[in-house]
DNA sequence: TCAATATATTGATATATGTCAATTTATGAA
DNA sequence: TTCATAAATTGACATATATCAATATATTGA
């Protein structure tokens, strides 16, 4: 349990570990979203947003993981990113086309709270400091978008996994070693490539020393070489 | 010569064609930018932003095209897209690390208008509605990066090639049968792959008889056989 | 105009990555 | 437990794409 800057600390509202987007709103700001919203649990496997339906609600997440990710026309998915507790989801669609881009899917238990976009809309016509905190937020997914797309586009298959397991450590996880909620598909999916493709080369950082496997248990050994070959 | 709604036929305004960005600006607000801005002119081939350096102005262009694209590390260029008249350019960086996270390259000579960032968060302070075209704006952004992603890790090469054609035709020149004034090379940045690769393939649709090229002139023949290649 | 340079094109070849099939290993329900 | 199903792994092979080198064509500046 984490401290709330709106409520000390709390269990059961959205602000757990507060998300950025609210992280500076007034009392009164902050209790308009947090008075109306709406607390859920989804269990893992289940749908939490789905492309292309409409987008009425922002994800607050409290506890679990779940994947963020592109359904292309043909069936393969895209992977985008993880989001865990603390981190809010969803949002390219507002006040554009008010429509879910990406699909997100739990991996865990999830406990969240959903909270209207016509609730952050108000608060935005009343508060430039949410106004500005969204611009922050929508800005920041571009900056990661752009560099997502630079690295997917050219770097090579070593290069896409050595940097998936960074990815990993650093924000999701944050440790050197973790075990894994995600099968070899999404891993895969994550990087841009097959399953069977991910594996090889998971298969060579682990023959060469640089990590170990053993089923979902991973473990990050020579980070210097891994971080080497994710320039790669 | 086209209307602005702020100051009827002008020529000399950075808002020819108004940007979108300040369409629904009144005139007060619309005028605080507008009476702040630079009017710059660019050669074919001059760096108008650079990744890495300071973002201090957003770029109205008024006359010329320009390219827009990632530098990597090793040399080679990811080119996200082009811009020309009426069209706002950069803003990334803006509320989040306020550094141009892509360069910006004159194809033609350009007429453009600078507006300091500074004076354009001054007006989000005080204007809900510059607040959230800016909101609408980023999230635009966020969703063409997002199909540009998914378009690109998973089409084979004549899908990427004939959507860049598909591209050029509907955003950028407007017809069915255009003058490139982009290289080969920068195409090939476009489409994610080597300059030799594009041009093949350009061959493929050539010899198809589903587009004309001579040179730079560009010929859409079959637009339906195109689409269809398209989504592959 | 001509040489010098950059850009475009083509061909031969190498290589990275995907595809398909077979096998192993895990997982979950009865 | 045991079967049935799903996930992970491995191998052989196909193929898309990049690389490198050679040539052709355009562009530019003196």
């Amino acid at each position: 349990m984490r401290d709330c800057i709106h409520y000390g600390t709390c269990t059961i509202c959205c602000c757990e570990s507060t998300p950025p987007l609210f992280r500076k709103l007034s009392k009164t700001e902050f209790n308009e979203l947090h008075s109306e919203r709406k607390e859920v649990v989804f269990k893992a496997g289940e749908v939490i947003f789905k492309q292309g339906t409409a987008l009425t609600h922002f994800a607050c997440f409290r506890e679990g993981m779940a994947k963020v990710y592109y359904e292309r026309p043909e069936g393969s998915n895209m992977l985008v990113n993880i989001v865990g507790a603390g981190r809010i989801c969803s949002g390219i669609g507002l006040y554009t086309d008010n429509i879910h881009h990406l699909t997100v899917q739990a991996l865990t238990d999830v406990n969240l709270c959903l909270i209207a976009t016509k609730d952050i809309e108000a608060v935005i016509e009343k508060s430039k400091v949410m106004a500005i905190e969204m611009i922050t937020l929508t800005n920041q997914n571009s900056i990661q978008f752009t560099h997502k797309l630079a690295n997917l586009t050219y770097k090579s298959m070593a290069g896409r996994v050595a940097e998936v397991l960074l990815y990993l450590q650093n924000e999701i996880y944050e440790s050197e070693r973790f075990t894994l909620n995600l099968s070899r598909q999404d891993l895969a999916d994550l990087a841009a490539m097959t399953k069977e493709s991910f594996i090889r080369t998971l298969k060579e950082l682990k023959d060469a020393g640089i990590i170990k496997v053993n089923r979902n248990q991973v473990e990050i050994v020579k980070l210097n070489s891994l971080t080497k070959i994710s320039n790669s």
